[in-house]
DNA sequence: TTTCTTGATAAAGAATATCTTTAGTAAATG
DNA sequence: CATTTACTAAAGATATTCTTTATCAAGAAA
């Protein structure tokens, strides 16, 4: 019984013969030409007979090859119904706990775009999702703070407000400009030392002396720049959480950026070590850890440009 | 335009179905079970699901693989049947030009075991063999001499004789006791240096000393060792051309084979660099050298214990 | 039961196969 | 002609794939 060898270059030859020339079946098939190449070379030094012609411009079979192309064909047309199948029903989910401001507003919006990419992938982040949540440890943390765990990123930390407020400030003193104007403040802020507010901002660039921990309090990110956005009053605030309102408009930082604060620490991303195994798991990883440097890049950028 | 990963997954996956267990996969595919195990677990590591039911005594698809079976079945079917076209036409010739005595006595009785194993390749021995004689180099040479070329074993030089000699060797003066015997020898022995022969022979250990070169002078040694197996007289001949002779008892060394010489120059190996390419070349030439390797071996065990 | 045998699995390191890179060639194109 | 394009060659880097060795579990035999 001989058994099927060298079934890469096969794939290669098949793939040429499809295509029409090695480069495009190298494109196909994720690798350089050099490759596929080489794939084909070894299985025609192996046989002994060149199997394809590399004429001007097109590939053609040899005769050798040709009276295989038939089976060749129906093999990998076969191998593609099998894959096909196969990952079809690889459905998986993935349990996400997460620092809730961040998820809301960095991971939410970007979320869609990895999920177009990979329908068969089922959320569950903080309990809500695709899928309920399970009980045990999650697949994924993403949390704030120095523990454990692969920073993603550092966020910068910089006043924001709504778009009429910005003209408020200009009518009132040109040093002091933030005295008597309305603080909103998280109430992580005035309990954690790890999530500078107001006092630190005023402290490190001035513009107010009196009261700078009067003002709301809001327990999520999110409620308390809906309020920023309506005007509300100003609020000191993750400038990774609010990038898509700064694009859109909808929310403004009143000062230069280069007046921010540092975020004590770094958002951290740790895997269950279980979960590290699976594919999709460490797609999702993969796939953090690059839109998490996206936004690195997005943070210095803005904070060195303006 | 999904194209198809984890060939070799799919294979032993396809293999291990049919044939029921991986340790039988691992045979037919001539690997491991290891390994079949590894590329089985790699598969569903990817997917993230279980293809195989590992039961007691015997493999069964689970439900997801099931789905898949028929396909898979369909194309590995497929490819085996590539595989088999594409093997059957695949006819190698290997033109061999080597010394002659060493073709007919020491490759001719080995090479039948090599050409079980590979039917597609035809020789051409020396102008003789499967297929017809080509003009240019020969892809494979194999000569005597000190010239280029990878030595493959180095000879040891006895005399040899056929059974009836030995008793009247018994019979005649016990120092000098080749005296009066009849000498056979070989034209390349009188004719080059390289070629030790009764003349050096009794000039290293005696026995006879008077007309060390008389006698009847052979151009071929196979039919000097036609002659010797007949009782025509005494032949000072390569050890490893009579390997099979000594074994079946038509050829015996009259003397201990503490008294040889060794033969100044080893067979030496060459391959013409095009054809060094092709896999039926290199598996000939690889061939070679093992069995060169082996009656190496057999030579100074031979010379060693008796 | 205990012991032996067989088949499957795990881990680690070795051996290959495979890929990318870089450079170079020949045909097609402007 | 000069340029582009597709392919090829060689070398080194990278990954996969395999073997080895040891262990485990289950069934067969003592």
């Amino acid at each position: 019984m001989p058994h099927v060898s060298h079934l890469k270059s096969l794939q290669a030859v098949e793939m040429a013969i499809r295509t029409g020339s090695l480069k495009a079946a190298a494109d196909a098939l994720g690798i350089t030409p050099a490759a596929v190449g080489q794939r084909i070379r070894a299985l025609e030094d192996y046989l002994g007979t060149d199997l394809l012609l590399r004429g001007r411009s097109g590939l053609q079979p040899t005769p050798e090859l040709e009276r295989a192309m038939s089976d060749l064909r129906q093999a990998f047309s076969a191998l593609e119904r099998v894959t096909e199948t196969l990952d079809f029903q690889r459905i998986s989910e993935i349990q996400v706990v997460a620092d809730p401001d961040w998820a809301e507003l960095w991971l939410a919006p970007r979320l869609p775009a990895f999920r177009e990419e990979h329908p068969n992938i089922l959320f569950c982040i903080n309990g809500a999702g695709d899928v309920p949540l399970r009980l045990g440890a999650p697949d994924v943390r993403v949390d704030y703070g120095d523990g454990r765990g692969e920073p993603l990123f550092s966020d910068i930390l910089v006043p924001v407000t709504g778009l009429d407020n910005t003209r408020r400030i200009a009518d009132w003193d040109p040093v002091l400009q933030m005295e008597g104007m309305p603080l909103l403040h998280l109430d992580v802020q005035r309990e954690s030392p790890d999530h500078p507010g107001w006092v630190e901002w005023f402290k490190a660039f001035g513009h107010r002396e009196s009261g700078p921990d009067r003002g709301v309090h809001y327990k999520h990110a999110r409620i308390a720049l809906e309020a920023v956005r309506q005007n509300v009053g100003f609020l000191v605030c993750g400038l990774s959480l609010v990038l898509s309102d700064l694009d859109a408009g909808s929310i403004v930082t009143p000062f230069p950026l280069a007046q921010h604060l540092r975020a004590p620490h770094p958002y951290r991303l740790t895997l269950r070590a279980d979960a590290a195994r699976r594919p999709q798991v460490q797609r999702f990883a993969a796939w953090l850890k690059a839109e998490a440097d996206k936004t690195s890049q997005t943070l210095q950028s803005r904070v060195l440009s303006g």
